[in-house]
DNA sequence: TAAAAATACTCCATAGGTATTTTAT
DNA sequence: ATAAAATACCTATGGAGTATTTTTA
């Protein structure tokens, strides 16, 4: 009999256009793939792919038949959005996605709160680039995404939702002769030793973009994947960074570092919450939801 | 995770009103029932039914699930009805579900041909009143039903077809003193003896409604459920009957039976294809009724 | 109290894994 | 030649059955 479970990997198969790439997004093995799709064509008496040398293609049927897949996978997401109750529910999980710096100083305490409220259920985080953040979120692998700054056009699938707005500032070490400023100008980063994020990352495509505009290179003497590392590497005075203020709001209260308002530049970001408008968001991520929208009062009508 | 088979469980519930009226219906038992209401009901939080002293009833939760539940297994089955290439099914089946006259003359000579050109695929006929081949057909127990006569209204998800007219005679065997006439009065079958349907068939009813009309009462011999045992008795000479032309072709053509006009009264009826439209027609009906459309050409446009 | 659902348990079919072969470009 | 899918085989989990208890008008 077809089965929706044998439907959703009927469709990650179409969406990774693999076998195996929509295994290792399964989190299983591309003979069991193999297995259900052989099932679903002989249930159907008809070819659902052909088996190309790169990957699969949609035969006609297949086209069809995905076509249905994805109006029955709505509806089966909107009937478990309408009838789940999450108070009541004795296990769940909710998928989170963020760049690194939400996900180690901003999701920690938002989950903890939802935590306290759900005890049964469960919070995992994968923190990676915003584009893996956004086809984590494409994927299903979560059910909510969090980033910083803006999206690229043409993800039509994506919603998103401004949060708030993130402000950088130029962060130094007690060591450093400008700790006793207050403010900077950004042509003063020239030559600077500069601690920064890793090729390929939005954020350091975004300051690499600030920076050039004005013709300012820092002197780049290291590149890390997340911000704590660049935090630490500061603090160690191997030289300063640009970072959102949220990263270091404890260290500048304790004095353990200094952040110099950039007068001349807007170093300012929007963090977003991104999700796949073609589900409906799982009562578990409109759970979360419902506690983010204290903090962030906009979410209401997603809950 | 939800799952189609679920689901179709729980539209069963719903339907019979009880996890064992369900469980019966779907040839399962009801602990095994019971146990995947309680799974649906753990993995959404909700309870979906009030367990009563008679049955069970559906919550306002279970009312919005079972919505939801009618449009996914509607798309569920639109989709099989698009995509599956009969041709190539290695296996199947076919549920007709047909009253006693039409399972024993008709149906076979249908299948036959049907299963010639399908030979992978199986056919089976349950047998019983109108009323049961209905509610067969509304619980998809029978994917087609074949019926004579009028079908009550308010049958609102039966959808019908008419395939050709039934012509009646009286019927009587060699021995009687009509067997040499070619018609006969209606009023003439007062106080013969006389072997009939069993009560309760709507054949039975339409026969009782012609004759009371004209206020004949023949003298009941012999009450049966199925034409063949009535045609028996009839060339067994214990009494007389009327039946359906196409159970006694074979034997008027053979000088077994003599079949006799009633000029005075109309004894024709219909014979109808029915079927549960808030379904689709399954592929192997469809396959099944492109063989039907060779004799009744009426039916193309369901194929 | 009786009809219906829940529970306890046992068993088996199916889904998934590993290892390997086949296919297609 | 190589990446990807198919095949073969083995194992384990979950679904179904039987027997029994609990629930509720």
């Amino acid at each position: 009999m077809l089965s929706l479970y044998k439907l959703e990997i009927f469709a990650a198969v179409v969406q990774e256009g693999s076998f195996s790439g929509a295994a290792s997004r399964l989190y299983m093995t591309q003979p069991a793939v193999s297995q259900h799709i052989q099932d679903l064509e002989a249930s159907l008496g008809t070819k659902l792919f052909d088996r190309r040398r790169r990957g699969v293609h949609l035969t006609p049927a297949g086209e069809t038949l995905h076509d249905y897949t994805r109006k029955i996978l709505r509806l089966v997401s909107d009937a478990q959005a309408a009838v789940t109750n999450v108070e009541q529910l004795a296990e769940g999980s909710l998928a989170l996605s963020a760049t690194p710096g939400v996900r180690t100083y901003l999701l920690p305490q938002w989950i903890s709160g939802f935590r306290t409220r759900f005890p049964n259920l469960s919070a995992s985080i994968r923190s990676d680039i915003t584009p893996q953040v956004i086809a984590d979120v494409l994927s299903h692998q979560a059910d909510l995404g969090f980033v910083e700054g803006e999206l690229n056009a043409a993800q039509d699938a994506i919603q998103s939702r401004i949060l708030t707005e993130i402000r950088h500032l130029v962060i130094v070490a007690p060591q450093h002769p400008w700790f006793e400023r207050e403010t900077v100008a950004i042509q003063e980063l020239q030559d600077q030793p500069f601690v920064t994020r890793q090729p390929g990352s939005r954020t350091r495509t975004w300051m690499d973009g600030v920076l050039g505009k004005r013709g300012v290179k820092p002197r780049i003497v290291g590149e890390f994947d997340d911000p704590e590392t660049i935090k630490q590497s500061v603090m160690a005075n191997i030289g300063l960074s640009i970072l959102p203020d949220y990263a270091v709001r404890r260290e500048l209260e304790a004095n353990l570092l200094r952040g110099l308002i950039v007068e001349d530049c807007d170093l300012r970001r929007h963090l977003k919450l991104i999700w796949d408008g073609r589900q409906a968001i799982s009562p578990i991520a409109r759970a979360f939801l419902s506690y983010l929208a204290v903090p962030f009062p906009g979410l209401v009508d997603l809950t």
